[in-house]
RNA sequence: CGGAGUGUAGUAUAGCGGUAGUACGCGUGCUUUGGGAGCACGUAGUCUGGGUUCAACUCCCAGCACUCCGACCA
């Protein structure tokens, strides 16, 4: 894309009402835009960070059956009270709004109830089971304080996934290859390092969910750390009993900030009887389906790498989830439409040949502002034309300050 | 929901009970072009409502919005 065509321009100063550095970083770069406390736009760049974190998330949950599907917005009241989760005393992030008829309608602020919902028409048999299906949803909650830019916002994008199983066996089976792709998921957008699988509350059914937690000192949560076991235990459920249960020795934990990036639920049969989703089994006996949810805070893994990722001049986007591979700068144009193309023309058109996603900064400015530019965007490889490279390119890396000079060839082959 | 703070051009900020200033941006022109370049001219503003006062952007009250701390967070 050429940058001339890109709407968004580049910050230099922002309101000092924004403190957190993903939301001041995102915000001067043009990824996102605030239209009201805890609510972001998502503008090109940032939309195509979005869309690069749900495709390393849709790959694994594929990989392990998840079906991709898109619930709705607007839920009904009647599902909600069945599990008694309509009433605000008991969830206090509802928006609720009316229909022209006067029925009430809840603003989805999870998809659980109508999901379950719907699978009663599609599941009665053993044969129906096992099923995974998922989504990437907006999430609407009415949070009373939303904070840290991107990290708690009152509507974010998030990716659920409900799986329904015939048994606790069958269950717990696809929670651990849930747990895994979760793993790999955290490794492709780059927080694999510093993502912990971590203990947490569970609930009526199971003594513990499972939290992915990424170390940060922004980050809302506590928990203790055992590095070597590669395994943290929630600060609100730690406990004398829980340390042995998970046979973790206190003097070994490390306490530390973590933001909690996915989180991971067995519901057991629980939902399941209260909402009326059973199966016939092979005997022909009535047996309620085991549900699991599965979350990712897509918007909020976002935030956390940006809050990871950055410098004093701006971000450095790991390179799976950069809004583009290659920054590619030409510094004092000769503009001359007429003419035969500039070098950075020649460049610019060479890498789109080869399916190289590239910000072309073709715009007449001066080059200390292309570099200020390229630096706050962050992407992870910026390449220079200009009467010093010649016929040459060169590049640098944006988490590094050593720069070479290649040929075209050697840029392509670099950037594939 | 408890506590604290802040609302001045598109953005960031200064100031004052008496005609609102600076920087960036934006527009025009010229000069520039390897780290947010220069000159000139131009552009645009006191959150809303009420009160005090001869006079309110400034003081007081309320509302709204934003930020931070805490509580909450399937």
């Amino acid at each position: 894309m050429r940058q001339s065509q890109l709407f968004t321009k580049t910050l230099k100063n922002i309101s000092a009402d924004e403190q957190s550095v993903n939301a001041k970083l995102l915000t001067r770069a043009g990824f996102i835009h605030k239209e009201m406390a805890g609510v972001y736009a998502y503008l090109p760049l940032g939309l195509r960070v979005i869309e690069k974190i749900k495709q390393i998330v849709r790959e694994e949950m594929n990989a392990i059956g998840g079906q991709e599907l898109l619930m709705t917005s607007l839920q009904r009241k009647e599902l909600w009270a069945k599990t008694d989760r309509w009433d605000d005393k008991n969830v206090d992030v509802w928006f609720k709004s009316r229909l022209k008829t006067g029925a009430d309608v809840g603003l989805a602020w999870s998809h659980e109830e109508p999901i379950t919902d719907m699978m009663l028409n599609y599941i009665s048999s053993y044969r129906d089971l096992p099923a995974y299906v998922y989504q990437f949803q907006t999430k609407l909650r009415n949070e009373l304080r939303a904070k840290s830019g991107i990290l708690r916002g009152k509507e974010f994008l998030m990716k659920d996934l409900y799986s329904y199983s015939l048994s606790a066996e069958a269950h717990e089976e696809f929670y651990k290859k849930a747990i895994d792709a979760y793993l790999r998921i955290f490794g492709g957008v780059g927080l694999g390092k510093d993502t912990f699988l971590t203990f947490a509350s569970g609930g009526a059914f199971t003594q513990f969910s499972h939290e992915f937690q990424t170390l940060l000192d922004e980050g809302e949560d506590v928990i203790y750390l055992d590095r070597s076991k590669k395994i943290a235990i929630n600060k609100e459920v730690l406990s004398d009993k829980a340390l042995e249960q998970l046979d973790l020795k206190r003097k070994e934990l490390e306490e530390v900030r973590a933001s909690e990036t996915g989180n991971i639920f067995n519901f057991g049969t629980a939902k399941s009887e209260q909402m009326g989703l059973y199966y016939i089994d092979e005997k022909g006996k009535k047996m309620p389906v085991v549900l699991g949810s599965y979350g990712i805070g897509i918007t909020r893994v976002m935030g956390v790498i940006v809050e990871k990722f950055h410098d004093d001049k701006g971000i450095i986007w790991p390179e799976s989830v950069a809004p583009f591979q290659v920054h590619l700068l030409e510094l004092s144009p000769t503009p001359s439409p007429q003419s035969s193309p500039t070098r950075g023309e020649e460049v610019y058109r060479a890498l789109r040949d080869e399916e190289i996603e590239v910000l072309y900064d073709d715009r007449d400015l001066t080059a200390g502002e292309k570099f200020a530019d390229a630096d706050l965007i962050g992407i992870p490889w910026r390449a220079v034309v200009s009467k010093k490279t010649g016929d040459r390119v060169e590049i640098k890396r944006r988490s590094e300050s050593e720069s070479k000079l290649v040929d075209l060839k050697e840029l392509i082959k670099e950037l594939s």
